[in-house]
DNA sequence: TAACTGTTATATAATCAATGTAACAGTGAG
DNA sequence: CTCACTGTTACATTGATTATATAACAGTTA
């Protein structure tokens, strides 16, 4: 597993891990049951606090991501892909939300926004 | 002019405020070259720091929104529709690319995203 | 037992948002 | 000119959030 922090970046780093985490679990590079890199590893890995790291895993296991074993380290949890998918599914509804607004305010036409979801999405 | 502002928000109360602004200005609730509310008096109003206020139109003022003549007042620059809606078609186009890169992750199709925007589109 | 795991408590530092207060300077009506 | 309004600036302070360092404690397993 590959994690690429950064500390400039505006989004807190036990954030990003929790981002990379969930991407991994979706892209298979983490499978159901597998085990995480330890709090203290993962922090020396990324060069940070093993705090940083506890608070990414407990919000994860939280979320039902991820299981904990006292002593034993942290796992993937079963049934991630579609805990992710409805999670990811929900945040996109919000953002189209947060663009229906935005265009109620500017007297932005659909059409308009389509175009540019076009372009978006036909990038290869 | 009537400003909501709630502080349990997640949003930063300057930031309210602009957002406030700005729509005042599309929906024509304020006009070009019409006079802002003085720092202290929408301070007064608001129940907030007349620093707060002054970091909004600090920032509006930047942004080109709006004009600022040290003991004469705040006033509505002009051309301010196009300044915003040139703003928004840009949020508008982040808040695709956050999708999109959402979509190729969780392995969400274009054709489902579409739905759910004809979905929040079409709710009159 | 030793070397791993996770857990907890405490203290500290940095940053950001917001506040309170005070003093200073420009504008304009009377 | 004076007064009451405008904005400006400089401090100090509070509270929340993020991140850190250190130390001690407890479960797991070879």
């Amino acid at each position: 597993m590959n994690i690429i922090i950064s500390n400039s970046s505006d989004i807190p780093i036990f954030k990003q891990i929790k981002n990379a985490l969930k991407e991994a679990i979706c892209t298979g590079v983490l499978q159901e049951n597998e085990a995480l890199p330890s709090v203290r590893t993962l922090a020396n890995d990324l060069k940070i606090s093993f705090l940083t790291v506890k608070r990414a895993y407990d919000e994860l296991e939280t979320e039902g991501f991820i299981k904990t074993i006292p002593g034993k380290g942290s796992f993937i949890a079963p049934r991630n892909m579609e805990l992710i998918r409805e999670e990811k599914l929900k945040e996109i509804q919000d953002l189209i939300e947060q663009i229906y607004k935005i265009s109620k305010i500017a007297n932005i036409e659909e059409q308009e926004i389509k175009e540019i979801f076009q372009i978006i999405f036909e990038e290869e």
